[in-house]
DNA sequence: CATCTCCGGATTGTTGACAATCTTCACAGG
DNA sequence: CCTGTGAAGATTGTCAACAATCCGGAGATG
């Protein structure tokens, strides 16, 4: 047993790390909705832990900046105004940027181009359904698969948190997408960049791309 | 007393928050080497607090990606190989390219490239003295001092943490200025490429300044 | 000699209790 | 009416003890 090959290293998951994950996908679905207190007693009692472990999972989340602590007063859901909106936009648009071209870059350009054309597709079909819920999913999915594939694990850590805030906004503004179609184009288009290693269209694309969107939800708040 | 002005909240720190600086501080400058495991009842003993507030700490420093977790065996300083270096440098350059464009495209460019000149003047008087110590203080305070003029809170967040790799890696490996005049020279060009506005040029300037800093840390990592 | 088992020591993970702080409300005084 | 006082309740911050896990070596067994 002295030349092993082919396995990984088992990866068992602290439980602060489990809690941390559950409480951000509460802050992205809205569970914690913006400005809302994070009650130790309460969350420890939902999670069946002590405080402890919790409050460890909490600091990340503060570290994140999902979370803004008071002293002695206690941990609130971060609420995101305009310019804050526009903040993770723009650190979206360099986090993305980086991950396109160190993709398009690579030896995995062409295969990651083809992965990115299947999420792409993916949105097409949701569309087709006429399930704009499943579209937002499949949105994601191809910002996420972007950014996983340029193998960074920086860039991804960074994109983890920032999809996160994203998705925070949208289900506090119940944004819709108002062009469906366009949507689709606009990923293809990237994905297209990629395989086409077009350097100066790929950084246009997603600089548009990250406008729209910004433009849409920036609206969205004015009217909601 | 109804409509006061001028105030700011003030700004009170939470235990864990201030561990977590030192912890910081401690990687910095090498007191915490790489692959150093931190001993929960040790540190504990010597900040002098319980392990309750080190460990809220210590997983902060986790979320950051300082530090990895292993589980039931402790917490261990980031080793960073060859590859993790490149990827620290593609982040950088990623968030601090973002980081120039905004501010050269905002209202205070010409007063930020200012601020900028007499951090790149700094640079140069250290190396007119000689100390090649001042030296790098004053690079990081040039690099610091771009991402924060630039206004972005994530921007400034994500690079911090960038910030203490970087000088983690240089105090490992004992990196010294092959040329420090160009070293300030590399510097001002940027300052002088946000003044004019010149976005092409801002990014050559800031990509080949990374690239070179790339090249003598993996260099050094060779040798040494 | 290699392997297995078991044990002691040390470290981490978790918990419940205690101390400190904040908030809210009622109430007295100017 | 506004201000200040004080106590009750709730929440956060901190701690020390307990449980679980890991690591090392001694010793037995084949």
């Amino acid at each position: 047993m002295s030349s092993p090959a082919g396995f990984q290293p088992v990866h068992r998951e602290s439980t602060s790390s489990l809690i941390t994950r559950a409480l951000r996908e509460g802050i992205m679905n809205g569970r914690l909705p913006a400005g809302a207190q994070l009650s130790e007693a309460g969350l420890a009692a939902e999670f069946g832990v002590s405080r402890g472990p919790l409050r460890e999972a909490m600091q990340r989340l503060v570290q994140e900046g999902l979370v803004r602590s008071e002293l002695n007063r206690g941990l609130f859901v971060k609420e995101l105004d305009e310019a804050e909106i526009r903040d993770l936009y723009l650190t979206r648009t360099a986090i993305e940027t980086a991950a396109a071209y160190t993709l398009a870059h690579s030896a995995r350009a062409s295969e990651g181009a083809q992965r990115l054309r299947e999420r792409a597709a993916a949105m097409a079909e949701a569309v087709a359904a006429g399930d704009l819920n499943a579209l937002a999913d499949a949105d994601f999915a191809f910002h996420e698969e972007l950014v996983s594939l340029s193998g960074s694990p920086r860039l991804h850590r960074v994109h983890e948190t920032l999809m996160v805030e994203t998705r925070m906004c949208m289900t506090a503004l119940q944004e819709t997408y108002f062009d469906p179609e366009d949507q689709v184009a606009e990923h293809s288009r990237i994905a297209e960049a990629i395989a086409a290693g077009d350097d100066e269209g790929l950084r246009r694309e997603i600089e548009e791309h990250m406008q729209e969107a910004l433009d849409r939800l920036v609206r969205a708040g004015h009217q909601g």
